[in-house]
DNA sequence: TATATGTTATAGATGATATAGAACAGAGAA
DNA sequence: TTCTCTGTTCTATATCATCTATAACATATA
């Protein structure tokens, strides 16, 4: 299992199950279709609350990543239903770009590293599907 | 002043205002060395308590934007002392680009994206520095 | 010396987070 | 059908973060 926990973050619980699922989603970790550990089994295996778990798939749930479905459980949504651009996602994006701009490093820097950040999950999953690829022809 | 707080947002009071002045020095509405009003002023002018805006301009001061001198008070320090790469910031960066990535953005879009926010950013820091440019010839 | 500013201390209210236990609801499997 | 696995809802409690309130302290500057 790739989440990985910090009982004693100032990130809530929650939010860190959520971040992790969406990390796995763009980097193909987690395709769509595929499900996610029910909830109580992930409680379990994390020795966290039920309703912990609950709220983080609720939270993904809500921002489009993830269906619920009793009996199923959390599956991976092939097509996101929330649109980026009815988020608060480029206010959060503007916040975050601010601080190194403010620290004087150059945009083209800036831009390098976001450059780097996405090429990571788009080579993550290019690995995946030639993995995938082979095991197909074998 | 160009401060804009929401009460009622779930943003916290002393982050949305943290933010709003890293946002502000990224884009050079407060240049290094300017001053950054008064707790207390700020405090009634938002009808806020002084502890809240305290712990705003703490939390500036710990990124390394800020100094806090008594009597002085708080001023844009010219060189920001905590560098990027020591935070947590490629971090936090990696987890904001996922989400878009998880919701099948092209890179091409969300890097421009990117860029606009920080051409923006650069564009008001240019207006700004041409501004005093005018008024050093006049 | 007086004053404006940040700093520290104590206390209380409210809401978010996390836990605990129990039960309900419904889809799929036997 | 009945069983069982899953999400869903409910009540209750504990803890922590946030925000407020009041007061006092510390000190650089005028």
């Amino acid at each position: 299992m790739w989440l990985v926990l910090d009982l004693k973050s100032e990130r809530p619980i929650y939010l860190q199950i959520r971040d992790q699922v969406v990390e796995a989603i763009a980097s193909g970790r987690l395709a769509p279709g595929s499900a996610l550990p029910p909830i109580r089994q992930l409680a379990i295996d994390f020795g966290i609350n039920l309703h912990t778990v609950h709220k983080a798939y609720e939270t993904l749930r809500d921002e489009g990543f993830v269906q619920l479905r009793r009996k199923v459980g959390a599956t991976v949504l092939a097509t996101p239903e929330t649109p980026v651009a009815a988020s608060d996602w480029p206010l959060r994006l503007r916040t975050l770009l601010a601080e190194p701009v403010a620290r004087q490093i150059a945009s083209d820097e800036i831009v390098a590293v976001c450059q780097r950040v996405l090429d990571e999950f788009a080579s993550e999953r290019s690995e995946r599907s030639e993995r995938i690829g082979r095991l197909k022809e074998g």
